[in-house]
Order: C-alpha cells, then structure tokens, then sequence
DNA sequence: CGCATGAGATGATGGCCATCATAGCGAACG
DNA sequence: CGTTCGCTATGATGGCCATCATCTCATGCG
C-alpha cells in the first residue's frame, strides 16, 4: 500500500523508542528482532527495510536512551542537586528501561560492534558534558573539569550498584552517599 | 576410563576459571557452553556432569572472579592509596577478562536468573567490604560505612566509563579524579 | 477510476544454542 | 589381570536467531 507522506519515519521512530526501552530492560542480547518488531506493532519481515542490521538499530536505540535521559533528568533540573536527586533516586534504580543508558548498558558497551561503541562513547560523553553544564552552568570548557568527572563517576557506579546489592536499605544509603556535592 | 582421585574437581575448577575470564572478556552471554568447554580442552558433552545448567557455571565463575579481584587487588594492597591504584590503572581497565566482575559485568545483573543475581549481589557486598576494611584497617563494622560505599561507588564508575569513552587521555583523566581520597 | 508504488507480511535458510541420551574407554580396584 | 566404574566424547533434538527473497495489497497519483 501506499502510505503517507512521513509514515516510514514515524515507523522507524518508534522501532528505536521501544528497542531502546527493551534493550535498555533485557540487554543488548536479550531481545531479538522479532521481539522489536512486535513491541512497534510489526512483524520482523519489515525490519531490514529501515535499518541496515541489527547494530544500527542497537546504536540510534542507545543514542536515543541519552537523549531521553538529557531531557528528562538535567534540563528539567534547575540545579545539579536536582539532577542528582533524580538520577540517585529509587525510582531510577527501580526502571532501567526509563533510566540512563550508560548506567543500563554500559558496561556492554566495550564489548560491541564500532558503531556501537561510537554511541556508547557519544552517550558517555553526553552524560558527562550535562553534569558539567548542571556544575558550572553557562560557563563553556573545552573540556570538563575534575569535579564533573567524579560526579559522573559516582553517579554510574552507585546506579550500578544499587541495583545489584539485592539489599534495598544498602541500595538506599549507595544512592545517598552519592548525592553528596 | 577411571581417573584420579580429584580429577573430576580440577577439570571443574579450571572449566570455572576459564569461563570467568571469558564471561568477564565477551559478557553473560557472549559465550557458549560449548565454547567454554572447549576453552577447558573438553568438548560440550561433559558439561552437565559438573554443572546443573548454564546459570550455575556462570554464578560459580561471578564468585571465582570477585575472590581472584579479593586476591589480586585488596589483599596484596597494604593502603587504601595502593588498592585504588591498582583497581583504577590502565592494565584493569584494558583487560577486564581479568579484572573486577563488577566492573566488567555488573550492568547485566539485575537480568540473570537468582543464582546468579545472589553471587552478583555476594561478589557487590564483597567489594564494599574490601574498600571499607583498608579504608579502616582491623575495625570490624556491622555494616559499611558512608566513606566505602562512595569510594566504592566511584571506583566501579569511573572504570565502566573509562572503558567507555573510547578516549584514552579522558579514560585517564577519570581515573586519576577518583583515586582521590 | 485504475494502476503503479512501496511498506509491511510471509516464509525460508543456514547456523548456533542449551540440553540430554548414549556409547566408549582406560585407570583403579579386587 | 580382568572387571567395573565413571569421566568425557559423540551425536541428536528442538528451538530460536539474523538475514533475505518474495509476495500482498491499500492507497495516492495520474
């Protein structure tokens, strides 16, 4: 059938939202085409007529998650405080599939394809670059400072590790320790 | 043909050790069980002779990999100076095959099966603990104190984003701000 | 009003996987 | 010195995967 004007894009838009929250809940492994294609409403014949494989999918998905995390957790905070009560927060730890993607994926990343890795690296940077501008905002840097760098630090590895310690009061007290500025 | 008498638990260890490290290097599931027995020099066969399934090989090689990073990097530390020198250097973050599992494999997790998601949490809560007993030597605490649980927060962190970056001096430079202490 | 178009569906291919049943063989034990 | 035991190999099974060739058919265009 003929289709209209902007279908297609509109299509692929949502091939890479919901890959990205699948891929960002099951990993990088665990979700199959098929399973994409049936989360936008599709079936997996369709697929390789938007993306070229399975990796181009995986890395717009992965740039996609930065984005969403962008917009959601540092322009909507008015300082880096907020920002990181929203990023140390249960709710975040509790939802993957809505969270940040570096936490999520990250340390996936090495282990991908080189357009992957070139989104994991984009993404990194990203979240780095926001925590810098959440620091110092207005001041522009070539490139970031100490304290942004070990603020992000903290951030990823409390994530990760509120998540994996099965113990939700030491989780609690990982997200806290980090919110410290 | 009837072996040794320990035969059967040296084959084990060593299938244990070498799908540590190959977990570690390829992820969760980034290799087979045949591929992992042939790593051991046997063929897929004997596998379920020495494991009830995958899960239980991949939850025995999390907790081998975090007593080797007990090992390797805590216990021949005298100071908490040296431990994160060691854990935030070049050589762990380029060879993560042997390196700390919850740098190279803690994002994947949250999505394994129990026993798998009890050696991971085991091998987190090991971790905390190494930090906290150099970060105060002989003192016996109930629980970990708010300084380890951010070093330790940190340390994982800049390592997962380290490898991410795909920028060498950057990766350094996120090493280098979170062996503060 | 009918036809060309192209997005999406159907279905096939070849490969790899986890798991298991069974067979073989060689050292240890009698 | 023969028998037995049990560790490992061989091979099969059923399932799922990424990728691709081909078909369908509704719709926008002429």
């Amino acid at each position: 059938m003929r289709y209209p004007e902007e279908h297609k894009d509109a299509v692929r838009s949502r091939i890479v939202e919901e890959a990205s929250r699948a891929l960002r809940k099951a990993g990088i492994d665990g979700v199959s085409i098929p399973a994409l294609m049936k989360r936008a409403g599709l079936t997996h014949g369709g697929f390789y007529a938007h993306f070229e494989n399975r990796d181009e999918l995986v890395a717009e998905a992965v740039r996609f998650a930065a984005n969403e995390t962008g917009a959601g957790v540092f322009e909507r905070a008015r300082s880096l405080d907020e920002a990181l009560g929203a990023y140390l927060s249960a709710p975040h730890v509790d939802a993957p599939e809505a969270g940040c993607v570096v936490a999520a994926l990250g340390a996936e990343g090495p282990r991908q394809s080189a357009p992957v890795r070139r989104a994991f690296a984009w993404a990194a940077r990203g979240l780095i670059d926001l925590v810098q501008q959440k620091l110092a905002p207005g001041r522009e840097r070539a490139r970031p400072s100490d304290e942004a760098l070990e603020v992000t630090a903290r951030m990823v590895g409390a994530v990760v590790l509120a998540r994996l310690v099965d113990d939700e009061a030491l989780g609690r007290r990982l997200l806290a320790v980090a919110r410290r500025t």
